[in-house]
DNA sequence: CCTCGCCGTTTGAACGTTCAAGGCCAGGCG
DNA sequence: CGCCTGGCCTTGAACGTTCAAACGGCGAGG
């Protein structure tokens, strides 16, 4: 294996180290050191002069030194799956950037790998700990039988999981979303949009998320007094499964009704049942689909947003926090917000309802896109299916890239 | 900023250092360093001994350590974009997988990040080397005026990119695919299939990518003697746009003709077009997308596979390679391969043809599915948007996840 | 017989940082 | 006055590896 070349000497800051910033300033090393890492033992005169020295020499403390020293990696491992096809609806893309913007706050990097063998699910755990090149991991889509969550804990090996861990849902360090109240916030959102029945697709019964969102649906409607029965569907992970499985749904539900899915996956397949029939999405049946994927953007689709960057922020406080002493803490939940698109817009004026907080009054569709993050404008877009010239395409005028607050709308 | 707690001693392998190796087999540290970086320099019988301490002590060599003495990271950045809402049929994700599997085999470990200053583009760049956390990147959505290249270049910085380094293509280490050949190959599948015109939808000309793709079309076009005249249409990376650009291509080709696309994105606006027609894509008219994005597989759309396996690792060894000594290499191009689907299955028996060599016998829809990689079954799923339990959630029928040569069906 | 060169191995030092301990000085208190 | 305390800073050592140079032994050549 070649070595990897090293880059030209010289051109890249952090020509100094500490010994020669600590010579500059007429200080020893470790003062420079506490001006970094403690700077109230460092008294100001002295701490103003060093680190006048450290900017004026460019200096940047040196991450393997660093590392050794600390015997901490201060990085974090995430595992990337094999897309499979089924990734469509994902959301690995923006909760990666999400991630990267987190932990560059708490001063950590994230290591992406691949598992090596596909017999051996944590082998690649194992070593990338073994030569310390990380101190803990990212999980996501830990499932029922996840040997992750308890090797890692074996071996006392600190971790968060973006997802319950479900084999012991009471233990460990997990942030995941109430889909329960998400599906709720969405039934009460199509409701309020004036839809005068509401139906439910979603996944098989015995699967954790699947049931959760289904619950939310049901005990929604309950609550207002909507009927459930035949408003069921039950698919897999598809558009056309979706499709098909959608069909006795929008028979039973006609023009007015609603459909609220367990994915945007999902909704897609009801999206595309509707197009068949000649229906239009939201003017004359409603859609709501479920993570706010880029497959939602795409087609206009009313989605369940997932709070991505509060996700990403409340695992690497998980795991940059000491844990507590006794009585592990339990997970995390955090609720989804509606983003409204055209697929939940009744044409006419919706009947006002309590439920909604003062709407916007934007007449099509209003589309409170990602508030969090800085301006989209440096993104990397797509790369290769993107003309590389036409950085100003115009937007679909229907979505117009508005600010808006990131309030969840529950309740 | 909290620190990151460490992992629970004594339960992670490596317990044991170079210095307790070469004392458990009588002999020196460098001894043991050579038997792994330079076994050629060590006697067999001693290798043999050290090797075996080495797997009975559960030696790993520390990379902080690694690192520090070698003054060289073992890792490369790689710059993971915001999703800006465009990012739908991208590749983001696939291809971060191949890297990592790339980066595995040259030992090298991939640090995502994320521009922390939309201004400055490069800032971040500047600061994962200055701190020694990485020894060069792996660039993608390289765009005219990119400022990254030049910087890169300026400080000596290695560094690969995927997709031309447009400002000065002869120069650099990038790998792009052949747009040009690769459309040529998608018209020329389609003639095989049957398709009697065969028009392109593509992005407004300016685009260095976009342009290439469509000289592909119009010089197969004229090689084989098709009209291109009033097949042509132009669009935004947008699926509503797509189909309505659509529309009067459509019009022209008729039921037997077929579209070639710029990106799976416009395939996809192109299939929902065909739809509103109460179309059939493929029996009644021909689809064909670019990149093979998890996109095209959940539509049934053939696509134009990027290799992204052969991208990344051929990235790989452009940075791990010495870098030829005087007048630098230029780019690599590397070939799409057509992966067929059913929309571009004419129905009944198409006219045999020369250009296809022995074709799946699979009736409706013969998906080689990525080749490349371990199953499928370990791999990291959709995430949140999925049931847990249904494992083994029945791909469509249409789709059987079967294994194939990788073959590109070239010309 | 001595020297040279080579092979396999060892030794000293260094990479750049932080831990742990210690030193110095001023001020407060007995 | 002497002792102790606390604030500020320095010193020695260590983290675990690899570089660079040196070492001893042995066979070949002069």
């Amino acid at each position: 294996m070649a070595a990897l070349r090293r880059p030209g000497a010289g051109h890249v800051p952090s020509r100094a180290t500490l010994v020669q910033v600590a010579a500059a300033a007429g200080v020893s090393r470790q003062t420079v050191s506490n001006v970094l890492n403690a700077p109230e033992r460092v008294a100001p005169p002295t701490r103003d002069r060093v680190l006048l020295e450290i900017s004026r020499l460019g200096f940047r403390p040196n991450t393997a030194a660093r590392a050794l020293r600390r015997r901490r990696a201060a990085a974090l491992g995430l595992q990337v799956g094999c897309p499979d096809g089924t990734s469509l609806g994902t959301l690995t893309e923006p909760f990666l950037y999400e991630l990267t913007v987190a932990a560059r706050a708490s001063d950590v990097h994230v290591v992406t790998f691949s598992a090596a063998d596909v017999d051996d699910p944590t082998a690649e755990y194992e070593h990338l700990l073994g030569v310390r090149a990380v101190d803990g991991f990212l999980l996501t889509d830990t499932r029922h039988d996840d040997p992750r969550p308890s090797w890692l804990r074996s071996h006392a090996v600190p971790f968060a999981s973006f997802g319950r861990v479900w084999d012991e849902p009471e233990v460990g360090e997990w942030v995941d979303v109430d889909g329960r109240t998400g599906v709720a916030v969405g039934v009460r959102h199509l409701v309020a949009q004036g839809y005068e029945s509401i139906g439910f697709l979603g996944w098989p019964a015995g699967s954790p998320v699947g049931d959760d969102r289904r619950e939310g649906w049901r005990s929604t409607c309950a609550e207002l007094g909507l009927v459930t029965d035949g408003l069921e569907g039950t698919t897999t992970q598809d558009v056309h499964e979706a499709a098909a499985a959608s069909a006795p749904l929008l028979d039973r539900l006609g023009g007015g009704g609603a459909l609220v899915c367990a994915s945007d996956t999902l909704a897609l397949g009801v999206w595309t049942a509707l197009r068949d029939r000649g229906l239009r999405p939201g003017a004359d049946v409603g859609v709501v689909g479920f993570d706010d994927s880029p497959l939602a953007a795409a087609f206009d689709l009313t989605s369940l947003r997932q709070p991505l960057a509060r996700i990403a922020t409340t695992m690497l406080g998980l795991l940059t926090r000491e844990p507590p002493a006794a009585g592990r803490r339990t997970g995390v939940l955090l609720e989804p917000s509606v983003v409204e698109r055209s697929s939940s817009q009744r044409i006419g004026p919706p009947p006002v309802l309590p439920s909604t907080p003062g709407s916007d009054p934007t007449p099509s569709a209003a589309t409170p896109s990602r508030p969090s993050r800085p301006a989209p404008s440096a993104a990397t877009p797509s790369r290769p299916s993107r003309p590389a010239s036409s950085a100003a395409t115009p937007s679909r005028p229907s979505r117009p890239a508005m600010p808006a607050a990131d309030t969840t709308r529950l309740t």
